[in-house]
RNA sequence: AGUCCUGUAGCUCAGUUGGUUAGAGCGCUACACUGAUAAUGUAGAGGUCCGCAGUUCAAAUCUGCGCAGGACUACCA
């Protein structure tokens, strides 16, 4: 018998999968695929470059496949599709993994440790699991050059992207500037505000929180808060960071709020006071069934029941009694002084401190309606400070502890998360106490023992934490460059509008509002393994100058040789305009190297670098310019693929990646980035638990992989929900896509085999030669039931045409499934078996062997991008080639006839079933 | 607190521009079939379409207000 249509026993996937695999690397399909394409019109699609410094999750899967099923479709469709891999290499995650490698921190770096060795260590470390990641990216099958993959740290990548740099400094778009920043001690860096919006960051907390008394001074100004003052007057101000309490320089109130003075007792020294607070607050701090008239006050005749509660306190109860003596406005409170709370050290710069201010950010939502301003460690509270010529308290350290003027707690972290467990022990020890108590808890002791607290409570509250190392962030007062991304807010908000995103509410929504909202990017990094900012300065600043080319630095460097303020060029090697990666592998532009380049000013006066690095979003960000050494080199390569038609990333990368494209195409190019971008939704657990390693619910994928096939996980994560909503994934349901879809087109074919085989089938597409819906006369020889299941075909073959070209890959996938499963298994084979048994030849059965022949053929060919392994092994055996070798099926124009001509068979499939 | 997404059968999800009695698969019950089928078919049970109000001849669908879950934002003292 003649074997052309292979036969298989059972359907096995994983199998499939792997045989097909190595055809693929044995032919190179995804080479020859290119080959075919060359010289067709491009179809630019960019690889968001992952940090190979972590293992790849099952999320990763679907963001590949994501990104594979368009590439694949759009080089069905004609185009050539480039895919160019890409490795994000600095930044934080590496360095802080190599800390923890080598028991360093970041204090050790240039000690125990020289800059130069470190960055060799993070240089190691960033590629480790390179071979992992290429290999999930293989098993998965999804086709890209992994070959030639841009690296961020690669000589070339950042000369490119230190002229996207100087690009931005030449236009004015680049600035330093000191001001208060989220800051993460345990990282050692300040952070960029999409980094402190990376998902995760902001985590419910429960802090100490106090109401600090502050103790008014009698002066001119404040006379009024004194009549009728039972005992001191106090200012009450809430925070729930009482560690900024030393560095308390003012009192913000808000000036057209009420305020009043309450007469009563402290509630932990029973001393009688009289306190200052917001009208609006006061049922947050008062009983009111212990409020004593005010009438009797008024009228000058003291009743006795009130007397009776003030005279008869007992200071062992709870119930404390109070009065409200007297109401104002804020605008009247401002410039009343008050005695500095806990009096460690004299505000920095001088400037008019302890006093208190009006500002239009208070609000009498909580708190007392006085914010305590600390403007260290406050973008409000400096902004404020600054308007009114007060100083500042810096009274903490870069690693988060307090400086040595603070007696009580020199030395100690302002954050009892900042130390180990050991650490936490041996500090209680030292307390002389069987448990730690945080300094927040400690400072609200002493203001409770010092009649200074007038409430001391646990507090819950989303804070900010480094997305890295999970530790609190504070905010802490910086120098720092900044993108001025606000100078083209209208622009980056124009330009947006044109994007097609997918969903279209994460373009409008969030990151349209995001836009509306936009800071200034900090750029600067204190850290080491990354891209070295490359502004050279002199020790005044008033001389600078930005690097913008290897060939720039190398002219400057001969400058400053000449001067005698270097004694040689440390990169003497390098020739300029030699693109060869030879004369580039004898440049490192990291740090130490960099550091060590002292170039002269037009002045004469040596100017050193700007020491800090540049934030890692810039780098991924830079890609689109970066990956081609632009414009250093492929100057026309980059303008060919400059924008982008697609990318797709997960919906976390909204305000990552982007929008670190964003802004920089916008700001360089101003253009668009992409074109179009899927944000795909997050990978849940089957009861809709977020993923992690802590939960022990993570999904395995290389497991998966092996268990099910790369075909069926990806036909199930696409069928089963958008990319965009979020996926409760559920192994049970790759085994129903397994039974359902695979294995009724698996046993189709079979079928179809195992007769053509029998008889001796030759594919002849003439005889098929007819469009459905048309007025051209079919092959007679074609059954009603022929001529319905090519109609449904051809509808079918429109609708994923048009579901793929829109980027929504899941109606294709269902749609492929419902006809593949119903009309061509259920209905045609079954309604048209004996027409494949009988003995006799004849061009009824060669109509039914054209007919399923061709359905096979299609469903693999449309099915490709979803389901590559499978429907390339379908695809072969019934043509002998590989489907990402062919062109999208050409689809006959009618589509309205078609459709009556659908509804017409499904009666007489109708019929038929109740006839059987 | 704000922005966005989601809410339809026990589970996973469809449901076009509003239009007969709201659907599919899985699971469940019963029967049938089994010459490609670790299948399949037929029948059945199972729904306050998250709630309330409104627009309309007509609302799962449109509008408003809520509720629940999720993501994101926030200088929150």
């Amino acid at each position: 018998m003649d074997k052309r249509f292979p036969q298989y026993d059972e359907l096995d996937l994983p199998k499939v999968g792997e045989e097909v695999l190595k055809q693929w690397e044995a032919e190179d399909t995804f080479g020859q695929s290119l080959e075919l394409r060359k010289g067709a019109p491009p179809f630019v699609f960019y690889e968001g470059p992952p940090s190979a410094n972590g293992l790849p999750g099952i999320h990763h899967v679907m963001a590949r496949a994501i990104k594979d099923i368009f590439c694949r479709y759009q080089t069905q469709k004609g185009h050539r599709v480039d895919r160019k891999a890409g490795w994000d290499t600095h930044g934080l995650p590496i360095e802080l993994g190599v800390e923890k490698e080598l028991g360093i921190t970041k204090e050790d770096i240039g000690k125990k440790i020289s800059i130069e060795e470190y960055n060799a260590a993070c240089k190691k470390a960033v590629m480790r699991y390179t071979d992992v990641w290429n290999d999930m990216t293989r098993r998965i099958g999804f086709w890209l050059d992994l070959e030639k993959p841009y690296v961020t740290y690669h000589t070339k990548y950042i000369e490119s992207v230190w002229h996207l740099l100087k690009k931005l400094y030449d236009e004015d778009l680049l600035y330093k500037g000191y001001t208060i920043q989220p800051y993460s001690p345990a990282a050692g860096t300040g952070l960029s505000s999409h980094e402190l919006n990376q998902p995760g960051t902001y985590k419910p907390v429960k802090d100490t929180s106090a109401v600090a008394l502050f103790k008014v001074k009698p002066d001119h100004a404040s006379e009024f808060l004194f009549k009728d003052a039972f005992g001191d007057v106090f200012i009450m101000a809430w925070t729930t960071t009482p560690w900024t309490l030393p560095s308390n320089t003012a009192l913000t109130v808000g000036p057209k709020l009420d305020y009043v003075r309450v007469k009563t007792f402290n509630p932990y020294t029973h001393e009688p006071q009289t306190v200052v607070l917001a009208k609006a607050r006061l049922n947050a701090y008062f009983r009111p069934d212990q409020e004593q008239p005010m009438h009797a006050i008024l009228s000058g005749a003291l009743g006795v029941a009130e007397e009776d509660a003030f005279a008869n306190y007992d200071k062992n109860g709870k119930l404390i009694p109070w009065q409200i003596i007297g109401e104002f406005y804020g605008h009247q409170l401002e410039g009343v002084r008050y005695e500095q709370l806990l009096p460690y050290a004299t505000p920095e710069g001088g400037g008019d401190a302890f006093k208190v201010i009006g500002g239009d950010f208070v609000t009498t939502e909580d708190g007392t309606g006085v914010v305590h301003t600390a403007p260290s460690f406050g973008a409000d509270d400096q902004r404020v400070a600054r308007q009114h010529n007060i100083g500042s308290l810096t009274l903490v350290d870069l690693r988060g502890r307090f400086k040595p003027e603070v007696t009580d707690f020199a030395g100690e972290y302002v954050k009892a998360e900042y130390y180990t467990d050991g650490e936490r022990a041996a500090e209680a020890i030292k307390q002389g106490r069987d448990k730690y108590l945080s300094v927040d808890e400690r400072i609200a002791i002493k203001l409770k023992t010092e009649g200074r607290a007038f409430r001391v409570e646990k507090y819950e509250h989303n804070y900010p934490h480094c997305w890295r190392t999970d530790k609190p962030v504070l905010y802490y007062p910086l120098d720092s460059w900044f993108v001025r991304v606000t100078a083209k807010k209208d622009r980056l908000i124009a330009l947006n509008k044109t994007i097609n995103w997918k969903p279209e509410s994460t373009g409008t929504g969030r990151f349209g509002n995001w836009l509306e909202n936009l800071q200034d990017w900090n750029l600067s990094r204190s850290r080491y393994w990354g891209i070295p900012l490359p502004i050279w300065r002199t020790a005044e600043g008033d001389e600078e100058l930005c690097i913008g080319s290897l060939k720039q630095l190398k002219e400057e460097i001969a400058k400053s040789v000449k001067a005698g303020v270097m004694a040689a060029d440390p990169y003497a090697s390098f020739k300029a305009d030699d693109m060869s990666d030879a004369n580039y592998d004898t440049v490192d532009l990291h740090r130490p190297y960099v550091d060590n380049i002292v170039l002269v000013s037009p002045s004469g006066k040596p100017m050193k670098r700007e020491t800090d690095l540049i934030d890692v979003w810039f780098d991924s960000g830079s890609m689109p310019y970066a990956q081609w050494h632009y414009p250093f080199e492929n100057e026309a390569t980059f303008k060919e693929k400059f924008p982008a038609a697609f990318i797709a990333e997960g919906v976390d990368q909204t305000r990552g990646w982007f929008y670190t494209l964003h802004a920089i195409a916008t700001l360089t190019q101003d253009s668009v980035a992409y074109r179009t971008v899927v944000s795909n939704g997050l990978v849940l657990d089957k009861v809709g638990q977020k993923m992690s390693k802590r939960l022990g619910n993570a999904v395995d994928p290389f497991k998966t992989l092996d268990q099910y096939g790369a075909d069926a996980v990806r036909w199930y994560m696409i069928s089963n929900a958008s990319p965009w909503d979020n996926l409760k994934f559920d192994a049970e349901g790759i085994t129903e896509v397994q039974r359902k879809f695979f294995r009724a087109l698996f046993n189709t074919y079979n079928f179809f085999a195992l007769y053509a085989n029998i008889d001796g089938f030759e594919h002849d597409p003439s005889f098929l030669r007819w469009t459905p819906g048309s007025t051209e006369p079919a092959n007679p020889a074609l059954t009603e039931l022929d001529r319905w299941v090519l109609a449904r075909l051809n509808l079918l073959l429109i609708e994923c045409d048009k579901a793929y070209s829109d980027y929504e890959p899941t109606v294709a996938a269902r749609a492929i499934q419902e006809f593949v499963v119903e009309d061509m298994s259920n209905w045609y084979v079954r309604l048209n078996r004996r027409r494949f048994w009988k003995g006799e030849q004849g061009d009824d059965k060669k109509a039914a062997f054209q007919t399923l022949y061709r359905c096979l053929e299609v469903v693999a060919m449309i099915s490709a991008p979803i389901a590559p392994f499978f429907s390339d092994r379908l695809y072969r055996d019934l043509t002998g080639k590989s489907v990402h070798l062919s062109n999208w099926p050409v689809q006959p124009a009618a589509t309205v006839s078609g459709s009556e001509m659908v509804s017409a068979m499904r009666m007489i499939v109708f019929v038929s079933r109740c006839r059987r």
